[in-house]
DNA sequence: CTGCATCCTACATGATACTG
DNA sequence: CAGTATCATGTAGGATGCAG
């Protein structure tokens, strides 16, 4: 049994589950696994987010402890995101969702292409 | 690039991240990982999910041809749910999350028992 | 560039009762 | 036992505009 800010877990999957229950924070994960981004690459990158999403995402993330927030004082302003320790740790859960996300388009639909993400893990 | 069903998928991570994007199928199918179970076992065993809700994830899992359903015509009626090959590679994506789960509960929560889930991979 | 403030809607889930 | 049928609701996410 685990207890996390007082909420009970009786199996650490839903620790896991409950936090990457969106449809964007492993997606943003996904991305910083390559490196610190800016908020303005983040955006970009990822495909279809508005603004106002990745702002609630980033927030949540980094309220979760995954992902590290600096703020640099220039003009115009510059914020880096990157993955904390424990936010790296989910690089083993991701390569294992890749992994299976391809079989699956193997086997229950088609690659329609030789792009695969823009990854290079 | 891939398309199942209609549907364009940049990235195969998107792929999986979009089918256990809910609060329930990751943990079915983590239990049936154990082996098939019957309706009711499922409904025991997965904590505090409704009858109505479970009806419909299962129902999305077979249609996304994760589980298996097998109806046996007896009475009182006998259904049975297991995870067809492609169910089953689920299983390092789980235990990644599983293990991602124990670490992050060591960090940012506490361990408040030693039961844990009532697993035997 | 990096956000925040509003407004809005769809959908996932829950509560409850009922059935072959 | 294994579901269906209704009804209700919270909230994630989108659209848009503004700001330091």
């Amino acid at each position: 049994m685990y207890k996390i800010n007082g909420k009970e877990f009786k199996c650490s999957v839903e620790i896991t589950n409950e936090i990457f229950n969106d449809k964007w924070k492993l997606g943003i994960v996904w991305h910083l696994l390559n490196g610190s981004k800016r908020y303005k690459e983040l955006s970009e990158d990822i495909y279809q987010i508005t603004q106002k999403t990745l702002t609630v995402k980033l927030k949540e993330l980094e309220e979760k402890k995954l992902i590290k927030r600096e703020v640099f004082a220039e003009v115009p302003p510059k914020v880096i995101y990157s993955l904390t320790p424990i936010g790296k740790k989910l690089q083993d859960t991701l390569n294992a969702m890749n992994n299976w996300g391809i079989e699956y388009a193997k086997e229950c639909g088609e690659i329609t292409d030789n792009y695969v993400c823009e990854k290079k893990h």
